[in-house]
DNA sequence: AAGACGGGGAG
DNA sequence: CTCCCAGTCTT
């Protein structure tokens, strides 16, 4: 059963009201914040995937120091580009954004798109993501959703729901839309929400999207950045000397090199594996 | 629509 | 210990 919600210009002001006084006095201090350099804002959104904003900070720096251009990074290998992923996790964001990197140079001229459309063809670019950009790099009036986005619409609008469809929250986003200066009102969003997700329980679990991520220990994912651990120390090793140094079995380790090989995060060198 | 994909910090 | 992160991609 979904209802409509259309809130009140009065009501649109409140909220807003709400929102911004809470980023007045509360907002975080984020590095990517200070700057409008579209590349450093693509490799800030795509650090933060699925990954806290607190733990993002420093890795941000020392990347965007490492590659303070779109051309250092498209440039690089990606033996230098891993060290810096490490504690960030989900290894082939680092893979995907090398990737947009060559793709950013040879095709758009060095500079990052400002259509949805060709930002979204970008490897490891979502909607989320590539709205995320038109937001903070350019300013548009996007209308998305994300994590903190989702908690702060169902703890306003929809609180005694469950099930929640982000095609029900979609239009409230659009309809509250600070469209004077989006890239505040969605810093704002943002800071606002991740609050809330702290003091209440998370808000998103009343989503239907929402889903409880299966346990780290023991699965392939942590294999696999086990391998590529060793990979880094070693420059390049053989599948017998990777069975060595880590603690899974043999089967495990080999399945996962293999899909690591075939994903192209790793390389097959004759009888060796490495990172390009 | 459902799973896979990292790793670490907070409670 | 559990939860969950400014999601994306594949099936």
């Amino acid at each position: 059963m979904e209802t409509t919600i259309t809130p009140s210009r009065r009501r649109k002001r409140q909220f807003q009201a709400a929102v911004y006084a809470y980023y007045d006095n509360h907002g975080r201090d984020l590095p990517w914040r200070k700057t409008e350099d579209p590349y450093a804002i693509v490799v800030s959104e795509v650090m933060l995937q699925q990954t806290h904003a607190s733990r993002v900070i420093e890795k941000y720096r020392q990347f965007m120091e490492a590659f303070p251009t779109v051309q250092s990074l498209a440039g690089a290998p990606l033996s230098e580009i891993y060290p810096l992923w490490q504690g960030l996790g989900y290894n082939r964001r680092a893979l995907s954004l090398k990737k947009l990197a060559e793709i950013v140079v040879t095709d758009h001229d060095g500079k990052i798109p400002v259509e949805f459309i060709h930002l979204v063809k970008l490897p490891g670019i979502g909607p989320a993501t590539a709205n995320s950009i038109l937001a903070f790099a350019f300013n548009r009036p996007v209308v998305f959703i994300e994590t903190n986005i989702r908690a702060v619409f169902i703890h306003h609008f929809f609180r005694d729901r469950h099930d929640i469809q982000d095609s029900e929250i979609l239009p409230l986003v659009e309809q509250t839309l600070d469209g004077n200066n989006p890239r505040r009102w969605y810093n704002a969003l943002m800071d606002y929400g991740g609050a809330l997700k702290k003091k209440f329980a998370n808000p998103g679990r009343k989503s239907a999207h929402y889903k409880k991520q299966a346990p780290f220990d023991g699965s392939d994912r942590q294999v696999r950045g086990a391998i590529l651990k060793v990979l880094m120390e070693s420059r390049r090793c053989t599948p017998s000397k990777l069975i060595d140094a880590l603690p899974y079995d043999a089967s495990v380790i080999i399945e996962n090199m293999k899909r690591l090989v075939k994903e192209g995060l790793v390389e097959e060198k004759g009888n060796y594996i490495r990172i390009a």
